[in-house]
DNA sequence: CTGTATTAGTTCCAAATTGTACCAGTAGGC
DNA sequence: GCCTACTGGTACAATTTGGAACTAATACAG
């Protein structure tokens, strides 16, 4: 099971790897790298910076970058929290909804997509390992 | 679907971030760094650099560094290729596999725990939908 | 009120990452 | 053989990333 899980991991991370990188380009026409978009898709549940970085397990300082570039683009806003003046309460923008969208939309299709197309041997592998270990829970 | 596929690709993301991030340490205690965890783990498989980097989607550059720390940790061997000598054959030494392994071991058990421990929420939402996708293939 | 501790966000700069240019070796045409 | 095109790996420079120190604002004890 030990071994399983391990390879369950691995396959798993190679698929979204797979995915991250087949969508990469698709995300650069929307004007988005790949860590802007991370962020840009965690703003409306998560609409401070701090909150960001724990959410996607970011430092402070890159959310700083990745927030700045954002706002650059015209894809978010910052706003002052009136409650708190410290934050900045982060809005999208319509034009930065619509990417979110768009990204979100081509990611998934390319899930779909290559899910379908990795190896068998790899496909079958992570199919019995994901429902073995969702049919047993802990 | 479209959604759904956006969701289940974000779950997932974030659940083997979460992962990961909970192995870093046991991993330096193993004296590999998280890069440098997967070159190693992908040696055996790929005994090429180029190899790795094409199965890792890692820059060339990339691997090199990683090799070179490996090696410098006796993690592998360098090995010249009789029928390419521009190739460099890695080898795992005995080090490496054992600390491959129990950086694998860890890896797995944390996966179950996590997966065990995401919020119920977030839980259930991934099972629905990794068993959507897995038994009504496109 | 003050004083102290904590938090949000940024800046600074060292460290990690990677694009590009490079050298060595291979493959194949002629 | 020679020449050209290509591949494997590395080195160096330029960019990106992130730890630590900093400023501003809040919280809350006394």
């Amino acid at each position: 099971m030990t071994v399983d899980g391990a390879q369950l991991w691995t396959l798993n991370q190679r698929l979204l790897s797979v995915v991250m990188d087949a969508c990469t380009e698709e995300l650069a026409d929307l004007g988005l790298e790949t860590k802007e978009f991370f962020v840009l898709a965690e703003v409306a549940a998560s609409p401070y910076p701090a909150e960001i970085a724990a959410a996607l397990l970011l430092p402070k300082a890159s959310v700083t970058v990745y927030v700045r570039n954002l706002v650059a683009k015209g894809f978010i806003r910052r706003e002052i929290d009136d409650a708190d003046l410290r934050r900045h309460r982060l809005v999208l923008t319509t034009e930065g909804a619509e990417a979110r969208d768009r990204a979100l939309a081509a990611l998934a299709a390319e899930y779909d997509r290559r899910l379908a197309r990795i190896t068998p041997q790899d496909r079958s592998e992570l199919q019995r390992i994901l429902q073995e270990m969702l049919t047993s829970p802990a």
